[in-house]
DNA sequence: GCAAAAGTGTTTGGGATACACCCATGC
DNA sequence: GCATGGGTGTATCCCAAACACTTTTGC
């Protein structure tokens, strides 16, 4: 093993950052300061400096960029390793990707890079690959919702039921059963009915509910 | 982002090479020929240079110290990315893993760094954190199993039904009922009964049975 | 004929699916 | 009183699990 230099690629690291607002599932990306795809709005992302870790390198860039703390996140996950040659114009560069899952986040304007949550299905054209980092963002996550508590993330402390099948729709894209959705979750022993309320309008008020656990935690049954 | 020098992770890849003999899986380790660790044995590995895939890094290396070519492998696939600080005492080296697996491999010897194949349950002190490693692919190869065809790469074209229930048990790590795993098993219409027969020994001879794919297929019914 | 592995069906319980109406509230 | 979303039960079907004996061969 060589003690000299050699010709590296460089190493970066992307996060994709989303939350579910307003039945939405949205992404975070910021305005590109330079080039290439100068202006560009594209996934936080930037240099891994030796000593941190990716995971690290990651909480840097999006405080810096973005104006978000990575403690803010509720789950964290590595995604995979992005390496073809030609995807930065630039020279080859391999880049670490990261899925974070957060709630009611809110990027800091002002020396960041114009941060802002998109929805991922009205994405704007991003620089470099990803939009396919964010499609295999989304299909983990799809695939994390049917066996585990990975939605713990994505709501309030305190949610509905009706909100928790909301995302669930959203991520898996498809509808349903209302009846057999709230039976199975709760079979799970996942969530705990509060003694709260949720009242928005004229109708009846929901019972909020709250997970047991706030880490991850695999489940048997599926939900699909 | 700067065009200066930055002091840069060390970027490596290393692979986990898996094959089934005689109702054991077994993994690819090299010895290792300098410090540190030197002598002590190693999943196969080395720097990824500027202008290669991780991939194709990665079948130079197993080419260069194992003798054995990246297309013998029935299939590859990225695992996970291991970052932290402390993994090499070289210094901060990052690691892209693969996993490969294949049937009958035959690590050429000579200038080659000792390869041979050991079975994962009876694993020598490795060096690194490959064994953590090893274990990683362990459990993404079991989770795998249960959702794809993932073990056709394991076998060889022509196998027998009691071959194919013992890889899904020293993989699973438990046995299985035989006449579930079969009906269940051919249900999926994954395998074809082949004209072969198996003979070897004093015993009813077993028919010879093929994957229709080839490839990695995802399957819905499940087969824990 | 005997040892050794191959091959084969049925029963049962539980989870997945499909489906429609009453309840509590604000205005 | 009416519009709005919240909340609830049952019947059916199919898959998963448990379980033991017969068949074919080599010696």
């Amino acid at each position: 093993m060589p003690e000299q230099a050699y010709q590296a690629p460089i190493l970066t690291v992307d996060g994709v950052i989303l939350q579910f607002v307003q039945q939405q599932l949205q992404v975070l990306v910021i305005q590109r300061a330079n080039e290439p795809f100068q202006g560009m709005e594209a996934l936080p992302g930037g240099y891994i400096v030796a000593g941190e870790t990716t995971q690290f390198s990651l909480a840097r860039i999006l405080d810096q960029k973005a104006g978000i703390a990575l403690s803010e996140l509720r789950l964290i996950e590595q995604l995979y390793t992005f390496d073809t040659v030609a995807r930065d114009p630039r020279g080859h560069a391999v880049s670490v990707t990261y899925m974070g899952l957060g709630t009611a986040l809110t990027p800091r304007h002002g020396d960041t890079q114009a941060p802002r949550f998109v929805p991922v299905d009205a994405l704007p054209e991003l620089a470099f690959d990803h939009s396919a980092i964010i499609a295999y963002a989304r299909a983990r996550l799809r695939n994390k919702l049917t066996y585990t508590n990975a939605v713990f993330a994505l709501l309030p402390e305190c949610f509905t039921l009706t909100q928790l099948q909301d995302a669930y729709e959203a991520i898996m894209g498809r509808s349903l059963d209302k009846r057999n959705f709230r039976r199975t979750f709760l079979s799970l022993n996942l969530i705990e009915a509060t003694p709260f309320q949720h009242r928005d309008g004229a109708h009846r008020p929901a019972r909020l509910y709250r997970f047991v656990d706030q880490t991850l935690v695999d489940i048997a049954r599926n939900l699909d």
